[in-house]
DNA sequence: TATGAATGAGGATTCATTCAT
DNA sequence: AATGAATGAATCCTCATTCAT
């Protein structure tokens, strides 16, 4: 069975699983020999990709921020006018994709560990700060200077808001009703 | 040392130890063993008063529901304009002690639990049923009547997001800006 | 409320408590807070009265062995012929109540805990020697001299089973068939 | 130490220290850090190979009902005339091994735990039914058809009865003495 | 490359017991 | 006479991790 080159494969189905498991098992019961059976291998194979747990939830992280980063690069190759970059920002953040149950919960999951994985922070704040300026970047052009930095803040608070909103049980806020509050408050904040 | 009456005293003890304990070693050692230490209780002590660990938990979030729902009614007391009635409501949230590390912490951590217990969603589910009934009924004098329920929303993920945010570690927003930043985005949304 | 010359009530109540609590949530789930609970008491009564919990059980054993005993000892008094002595025994042993589901459960887990609590054992060895001597001495005016001790052996080791058989959950055998099977036996034994 | 292929001789010394355990200990003592460590091992192996202790219990059931059921079946093999097939049956149940301290405490401690796991009740059902079907095959040919039930039953009783009084430490049959008390009884049943 | 056997620490919980009131 | 607050040890179980194969 040993092959060359398995290792792309193995770490993707094993990020794949932990995000399953942690939307259908939760958290708590999203241990290594569960994650691993649900990708169809054995628990020690955590170790040998990725060392150790922690650094399978460091790697889900970044997978997730990568499909969230590489859907706004994208957008932004077809931006024509300035406004056209925050909306590849925006547009990219609102994809059914990041509203996905499975995604939010793995999202959500790994935000309420960084406090102890140290790791996931440094992860979270090299990618916060890159989005937070790209942001900061597509508003300039449209709205007053001093405001570029309130806006951007209160763009980011909105999203993850939302999202966090969009991620409790408790909600009745669909992906399409985030979508609606956020233009709502966006046209006025733009004037 | 067994005394009678003792019970709300105990209580109190073990929920602000939960609160403590979340804050300073976080969620994942936060053990029955570690919280009831904290207090200068036993073990035994959380299923004496609380059943279990759970009913703590809920317990703890009925507690940090309870402080800032008696903070908002305090403020509507002395309520004298309509605009006055969604004061209360926002100040109450920006309070200092709700922006604290310790009861944001908290918070956080039981929101990240509701998945895996149902008793915390309910708690928190008709918790928040009310408070955005008093958001909708402070807002109808103040935005048109169509707008009610959209601003009560974006409101609601505002101050959501800036909680989740001043929570998560990375974070390099405080209770200030925070304010600071909802603030300005209110004024537009109220026109 | 403290009144004087409770303790046999007392006693009595908790005495009833356990076999109950034994039948019907299991030896395993009888905990001394169970018990007390289920006698409408608090758990310290049981140190008040009983020293401790194998007191109780002690007391209990003494209670179900006390209460055969008296059956016995009723019906010898009645007891014309010789063979009515025997029938005595027999037909107390018979007697609905000794293989009602709660007593024969409650006998069935002491007879379990006799290893671990010796003093269960003591109290047992006792009622069985004597028990065994009112049966050689039916029987001696009923069987040659030489066969009243296998006899006594047979009939004690049938009452057992029997005993045993219907304790257990899976059984198919009732008190009435396991009259019917010690009798057809027994009618063998004497001749 | 990790080898391949443990699974049955691990399986094995479990269950082996289970009844070691049982029988030393009594049951009340037998957690799964004491039999584990008496099978030196660790106590999270329990887990690993039976699931729970309950897991673990069910299967020293099973052993003991297997040990008894190959021996019948030994037995079986050599029978020439009808009434060998009784003999075979009967001879297996009084075989030392069975009457030994340490498999008849640990067969009368399952027993007790019967009500409260299931699982035991129910290995425990199917096995007495095959068992009694059996019996009732083998003495066809030795009594009359209307009396094949009761002797069945009787015989059954007796050996539960010898059985479980042999298993009491208050005790003073032996396995010989146990054996002439049923052969007794048994050529007075079949006439 | 991948397995799965094995560990042992740590989790929540239950319990008999003690004791001030 | 009786309570019920409080304890802390012991229970079962889960888990991340290690490692021979």
């Amino acid at each position: 069975m040993p092959k060359v080159g398995m290792a792309p494969l193995r770490k993707s189905q094993l990020i794949d699983a932990t995000i399953q498991c942690i939307h259908e098992e939760g958290v708590a019961r999203s241990s290594v020999q569960r994650i691993s059976k649900r990708a169809g291998l054995s628990p020690g194979i955590v170790a040998h990709y990725f060392e150790d747990k922690d650094g399978l939830l460091v790697a889900t992280l970044k997978r997730l921020n990568k499909g969230l980063s590489n859907e706004i690069v994208r957008r932004m190759a077809d931006a024509e006018q300035p406004v056209d970059r925050l909306w590849a920002i925006l547009d990219a953040h609102f994809e059914p994709v990041h509203f996905a149950p499975d995604t939010v919960d793995a999202w959500f999951a790994l935000w309420g560990m960084m406090r102890e994985i140290p790791e996931l922070q440094r992860v979270q704040r090299v990618y916060e700060a890159r989005l937070h300026s790209n942001l900061r970047h597509a508003l300039r052009p449209l709205v007053a200077a001093d405001r570029v930095e309130i806006v951007a803040d209160t763009i980011s608070a909105m999203i993850d808001g939302l999202w966090a909103k969009s991620a409790q049980p408790t909600t009745l806020i669909t992906a399409k009703r985030a979508r609606a509050v956020f233009d709502d408050a966006l046209l006025r904040l733009l004037d």
